[in-house]
Parts: C-alpha cells; structure tokens; sequence
DNA sequence: ATGCCTGCAAAATATTTGCATGTAA
DNA sequence: TTACATGCAAATATTTTGCAGGCAT
C-alpha cells in the first residue's frame, strides 16, 4: 500500500463504529468508506456492482470482492437484510424492520412497503419438520407506458 | 447427427404437441423429451441443472444451455412460471395457477401453497406510474434439526 | 512482536448469445 | 428446396474462496 496515513479512529460515523466493534468486525478503511455510503441517508437497495461504483466514484480504492465479501458480513452482523426479487442480481437492504417490497422489474427498482399495515391470512402451517423463518410479500410492478 | 429416424408427429403427450404450436415453437426431439418430463406428473419445480440431469439420466442427449432457452421459451410461451426464491438458482414452476411458495433454504426445495386460500390485506396503491402484475408470497422455512 | 483477520486475485458457478446446422413446410 | 428457427460452443455475468499480507492487540 501506498500511503496508509489515514486516521481510521477519528469518530467518524456515530453508533456505526460501535456497532461494527460489537459485530467483532474491524474497523477498517474500506467497511467505514461502505458503512458512510450505507448508512448516512435514510434506509437504502443496494446491488454489490452498485456500491462498488458509487464507492469507487467517491474516491475509495476496494475491489468489487470485497464489496461481496463486506455485504455479506454486515448482513450476518445484523446490519443488512438480504433481498431476493431478481434472480441476476442480490440486493441488499438497510431496513431492518419487519416490511417487504415493490419491484419494478423493467426498472430493476426496489422500494420498501411499511411491514405492519400488511396482513397475510390463511396460510397453511410449516411442513411437518420445519418451521417458519420468514414470511416475504414481493408485489411486482410494471411500469405504465 | 448420427441417427435421426426417431418419429416426432407419433401423438405422444396429449394437449403438449398442440400447445407447442399454437406458441409457434417446433416439436423436436430436445423439446418434446422435456416437455414429457416437465408436464408429465403433477406440478413440478425445477432448476435449469436439475431437469438437464434427469432427461440425461433418461437418455436424452441435450447441453445444459438448450434446458435454459428451452425453459425460456415455455415460460414466454405461457407453458412455465419463473419463481424467485434462491438467488443462486432460477426454480421453474409447472403450476400456472394463483398461488405462493414455501421455500426450505438449507435444502433447496420448493413447494406450492394454494393460491386461494391466502389473503393479503393493507398493500398499499402501486406507486404513481405503475401497476401491479403480480403478489408473490415466499414463506422460509427452515428445518428443525 | 505476532497471530488473527482482512482484502483481493483468481477460480468457480450460473446464465446468455452468435452462428453453424438441422428441420418443417 | 429453402428459409427460418434451433441447439450448442463459447462468451459473459455474477459470486465465492484461498492465501499473502495488514492490523489490532
């Protein structure tokens, strides 16, 4: 590495830091670049190839890998939630709460639905030697011409 | 090809041949072997790797890629479903009707929940400029060690 | 200082496409 | 016969892994 001057423990993003420490995951260069980008505006839908271009336009040097790699630790740390909508790609969720989604497929475009105000009746029971771990509501969308 | 005398036009799955045409796709031998096991049984789902397998298995000599165009093809032709439940695996489903999914992630299997006893309350309008196509529901489920 | 953990290059896996060739009309 | 659609080899896309080396302790 070139010039690793940069000071890694100056306070930067409030609970985060805290909550990667608590994860037992360090605190490094490249989780507090993805973390800002994560976690700064409200609840996010990200693709690994997504947050690595918007990473990289930021000025941060990771590879598309360690993307991979850091998503799928956030999201065993607790940090993220994985989504399942498209079947080319995975995207990522910061809302951690109990919700599900809108897709626009021609889009390729997620968007959260509130989890509470939805109420799903008449499913049958887990199989017999299962139990049930989550219920997903995808509503896909096509958008109007 | 080797030996091509194999009779394609012998009547040999009901209503598929006719399906077949009537979505403009020919009869050949590749198709005709995985429509046999794909409409056969009742309702089945199947990945692209599993169903390349079975009609090897069965004698049929096909590549993996003529599966995919060909599960493709039935699904724009109407004849198959798309589900979206593994991310790792594109499932298709022979069940055409309304209906949900129980999904077993730590073993990959698949199962349908009939569409009309499930009920959905509180789904918000679609968003301005779009319309809904489809409420898929995926129930995980793990199993119970 | 040192050993665990990280980050990335390379590999593995999944799917799509371009074109030589077979097939239905 | 002939044009068009088909089926597969090769290319592409996406994701995972093994290990050299950085970092917290």
């Amino acid at each position: 590495m070139r010039s690793t001057n940069t000071k890694i423990s100056s306070a930067p993003k409030g609970g985060f830091l805290a909550k990667l420490r608590a994860a037992g995951l360090r605190p490094t260069r490249q989780r507090l670049a993805l973390g800002k980008l994560l976690f700064a505006p409200g609840d996010r839908h990200v693709t690994a190839e997504g947050l690595h271009g918007e990473a990289t336009r930021a000025g941060a040097k990771l590879s598309l890998a360690t993307v991979y790699n850091t998503l799928h630790q956030f999201t065993s740390a607790g940090l993220l939630r994985q989504v399942i909508v498209d079947g080319e790609k995975t995207y990522f969720d910061t809302n951690m709460g109990d919700h599900h989604h809108f897709y626009v497929e021609d889009q390729a475009l997620l968007m959260d639905i509130p989890g509470d105000t939805v109420r799903i009746d008449g499913l049958p029971k887990a199989p017999a030697g299962t139990e049930i771990e989550r219920v997903e509501v995808v509503v896909r969308l096509k958008s109007r011409n």
